[in-house]
DNA sequence: CTATCATTTGCACAAGGACGCAAATGAGCA
DNA sequence: TGCTCATTTGCGTCCTTGTGCAAATGATAG
């Protein structure tokens, strides 16, 4: 008499929500995700300049990745006199991982119901 | 005395390595999300024409869809007969989620060290 | 105010990806 | 074997996005 399962459960809803395509769009360029890593590697803010230093693309394109992944939520931006330093947001990328992990966990019936045949 | 911080420290090229470029590549695209929604939504296995029953694209634009979704992890098909069942890899979807969300954690230093003005 | 440096933005071009249509493949059935 | 249905794949087109160069903006020093 319990019901097992709505047909459409409400965790998917959550789902949807929880999956910002933002935030995943700037993961999918791999020079975007490699100045994310370089960045978190430098262990502390670091200017544009500094970032693209080294690196075989445009300063300009470094910037715009970096305002990009800002948006995205990813990373902080602060100007300080001429330069703006940048830095990972580590928590709130972490929370946001999180948090569409548990979505997706809350989404997963705990049996899976066989499916039936037409 | 006591080391704070190696200057790259270890863990983030265990960073590089938790992000998958096609795990969030298939993530990029609303319309691959919506299918992938989709498919949670349904609660079961589910063939191609029925994820693609009543969306406004191709068949052929689901079936593709759902391949990249496969290759990244995201989903299993199985084929039974004429039909392929694809199904939603929740628990896989989760688990590299979390992964990664330790690892920018272990990227992360306690104390944000101050900025040096150069 | 002018000069200089760091960053951002406008613009044009190239590369990549999504899409639809048609043809090919896979699998069951008469 | 021939037919039908479900899915996949090839191909051309369109749209999005990454990229470099040049110009504009922001900010400090002289």
């Amino acid at each position: 008499m319990s019901k097992r399962r709505p047909a459409t459960p409400k965790c998917c809803s959550d789902l949807t929500a929880a999956i910002n395509p933002r935030f995943f769009k700037a993961l999918c360029d791999p020079t975007r995700v490699a100045i994310l890593v370089r960045l978190a590697t430098c262990g502390r803010p670091c200017t544009v300049s500094e970032v693209a230093n080294g690196c075989p693309i445009d300063v300009s394109v470094v910037s715009r990745h970096l305002a990009q992944l800002r948006d995205a939520g990813m990373a902080a931006g602060e100007r300080r006199g001429k330069e703006v330093y940048y830095a990972v947001r580590f928590s709130a990328i972490a929370s946001t991982l999180r948090h569409l992990a548990d979505a997706i966990d809350a989404c997963c019936p705990p049996t899976w119901s066989k499916p039936k045949r037409n």
